[in-house]
DNA sequence: GTTATATATGAACAAATATACAGATATATG
DNA sequence: CATATATCTGTATATTTGTTCATATATAAC
C-alpha cells in the first residue's frame, strides 16, 4: 500500500490547499462523482425520508394503498395539520400524489421507488440486529 | 359530536380523539405498522444519508472501495474536521467501518445495503426526469 | 525525549427544520 | 344562501443540526 510515500503528498491549487495522499485515487473518486444536481436530489429524497412520522405515513401507504389525510392522521396519532404539512413536503418531491374524492383528498405512493428502498431497508434491518 | 354517527365516523378511546373515516383501513394499517424500533433505525438510516456532503461520501467509498480521511476531504472538497465529524456520525450508524494503518483511518462501506439503496435510488433518477 | 502528522473530540454559533396555532380554502349539505 | 367538514397555508417558536475553531489523542520520525 501507500503506507510511506512522502512522495506521493501533493497540494492541490485550489483556494484551501488540500492535502491528498492517494493522488490517483482521488482524482479517480472525483472524477466519477455524482453530478451535483443528482447529489442534491438524492439528499432531498433521503432526508424526507429520514423522519418518523413520515416513515410511518409512507408505510402506511404501503400497505393500504392510499389514505385520506384523518385516516393517516389516526394511523400515526398525530395532528391532522402537523400530517397535512409532512405530506406536502412528500407531495412536492414527488413521493406521493393525491386524488382528490369530494371533501377528502386521498394520498399515495408516486411509484414503487420509495416502497423498493423501504423494502430493502427494512428486509437489511431483519439481517442485521441492532448495535 | 358524537350524536348520530353518519355511518361511518368513529371517535377513538384515546387520549386526543382521533376521527378516522375507513375504519377497517386505519385499523389494518395500525396492525401491519412497523415496530417503533424499526422506525427508528430505518429514519435514522435515512436522516444520515439525506445531507450532500455524506452522500458524496458515500458515493466516493462506493467508488473507491476504501480512503482516508484526507482524500476524502480532498474529493468533497471540505475541511478535514468537517468530514471526520460526518464519518463519526456514519460510522456510529454503523454504515461505514474504519481500518487504522499507521496514522491514517481508512473508511470503507460496512456493506452492500447502502451502495444499493444509492444504486437503486440513482438508477431510479436516471428514469425520473426532475419535476 | 521532542516534533510533525493524521484524525478525533468538544463547544459555540448560525442555519435549517418540525411543530403547533390561527386562519383560509374548497367541497358538501340543507 | 349558511353551515359543517376536510384539508391547506402562514407564521412563530423551540429543537435539531451542520460548521467552525480550538484542543486532544495517537502514531511516526528524529
Amino acid at each position: 500500500m501507500n503506507t510511506t510515500p512522502p512522495a506521493d503528498i501533493s497540494v492541490e491549487a485550489d483556494e484551501c490547499a488540500v492535502r491528498s495522499v492517494d493522488t490517483a485515487k482521488v482524482a479517480a473518486a472525483k472524477a466519477r462523482a455524482l453530478p451535483l444536481a443528482d447529489v442534491e436530489r438524492i439528499t432531498e429524497l433521503f432526508r424526507l425520508i429520514g423522519e418518523p412520522t413520515r416513515v410511518r405515513l409512507l408505510y402506511a401507504l404501503v400497505e393500504t394503498g392510499e389514505m385520506c389525510v384523518c385516516d393517516l392522521a389516526a394511523v400515526v396519532d398525530a395532528p391532522e395539520t402537523s400530517v397535512s404539512h409532512a405530506l406536502r413536503l412528500l407531495r412536492m418531491a414527488g413521493i406521493v400524489r393525491t386524488r382528490r374524492d369530494g371533501r377528502m383528498i386521498f394520498y399515495s405512493l408516486t411509484d414503487a421507488h420509495v416502497r423498493l428502498l423501504l423494502d430493502v431497508t427494512t428486509e437489511h434491518l431483519n439481517h442485521t440486529p441492532a448495535q
